[in-house]
DNA sequence: CGTTTCCAGTGACGCGGGTCACATCATCGC
DNA sequence: GCGATGATGTGACCCGCGTCACTGGAAACG
């Protein structure tokens, strides 16, 4: 698949025309990331927009010593870095690469021109942050009123809802989903054990199968 | 201060003139609502969007059991209710009056066509959004990283960072601080207690003055 | 101006879940 | 195919903080 192809498939391109996508596809450069690498640092000034082309990529908050909570993991066709180029503040979190990625990237300027000369492109990046402030809302409800075993159920089943089915496509360890809910490896370890023992899911090479959405739904329910 | 006036001092509408003012103000309701009455519900559909003209109301998520953690404090000249405009989803919060205040409503085509009809509106929208998921994303952080005594810590140091002073205007009791940051009420005396005696803030009938910047920023990184 | 309602302070107690320490099991690169 | 590297399973320990139960003070309101 060409450039233009797959500008087509992202939905905030996705009102613009041929000639519009084929403008845009000279705009941006290709590059490439290997696997674990920094994309952007939190605090950096930012001017630029980037899509994921291919590969996958975490937005990240890290501590001192290390610790690290994940805010978001953007596959194919998603975007990140857009929030310097709206209100010229640094970057808010750091990007790094889970996977050999590759990546198009998007100038400040290239990018307010497109988004103030078409109001359907502000209007979709409009629902895409609004899609994001709730989803960053419900996470702050999670933390806050669900015990860990109710936040992997949680995580869960809205994994499930994006793909649109009850097995998750994108391979998660138990790392990676306790630093997504706020937990330790440990405590997922066992309460992933706790729902494959009582039939709630079922996994295989790191793709989970959700089996019983009913008992997680209540599970994910039971403190909120 | 008529309704033109105030809609002059709104970000949002910061960028029109006088004249658009004008016919804008006669497209909002003025709406006012007792203390502690519930402005709109989660999971309603919405249709409109809220100014607050007078007094204070909060953004909160309530769980079965009654525990509710509080996204959001909004004052004067702030708005809320626009999410549900932009992608027609439910709303996705409760909003509660915590004052009897007075609200200036929007229905979603006269927004909608503003937006539109706008780039400066849309770009201001976006701006904004853009702050609130930042501040969102920040709390999530907050929240897996920081023990109670840094988050509070922390959101003091917000407080008056948007007031621009020392001392944090808005009024706050140890109930509502709990709320913000996902503790409980005697967690947050003890702590409070705590910064008190160390001499980093002072308070006075609910307003907090912060007295030591430098121990309570310390105390907001010790563990992030 | 009293009384009712809301807010703050403080002790006691228990538990969820973080941390440390290993053992085992998959994966992957060469 | 075989180390090396990373992921998972599990026990033991313990500490931060939620919960419960009151007391005393400040504000609000008729």
């Amino acid at each position: 698949m060409n450039n233009i192809d797959f500008l087509a498939t992202v939905p905030l391109f996705k009102s613009l025309d041929g000639a519009e996508l084929a403008r845009f596809a000279d705009l941006v450069r290709e590059k490439s990331y290997p696997k674990g690498s920094v994309i952007l640092f939190e605090d950096d000034p930012g001017d630029s927009l980037f899509l994921v082309r291919d590969g996958r990529v975490k937005v990240v908050l890290v501590a001192e010593d290390g610790r690290e909570v994940i805010l978001g993991l953007l596959g194919v066709g998603e975007h990140f870095g857009e929030l310097s180029l709206i209100d010229d503040q640094p970057r808010s979190a750091h990007v790094i690469a889970m996977e050999e990625s590759t990546l198009l990237v998007l100038r400040r300027d290239d990018f307010r021109r497109r988004v103030e000369a078409s109001p359907q492109v502000a209007w979709s990046l409009l629902a895409e942050l609004s899609r994001r402030l709730r989803r960053a809302d419900d996470k702050i409800g999670s933390l806050v009123l669900l015990d860990v075993p109710g936040r992997i159920a949680r995580m869960l089943l809205d994994s499930a809802d994006e793909g649109g089915s009850p097995l998750i496509e994108k391979p998660l360890t138990h790392q990676t989903i306790a630093h997504l809910i706020g937990a330790s490896r440990e405590t997922v370890s066992r309460a992933m054990r706790e729902f494959q023992d009582s039939g709630w899911i079922s996994t295989d090479r790191r793709r989970i199968r959700i089996t019983d959405r009913a008992a997680l739904d209540k599970r994910a329910q039971q403190r909120l």
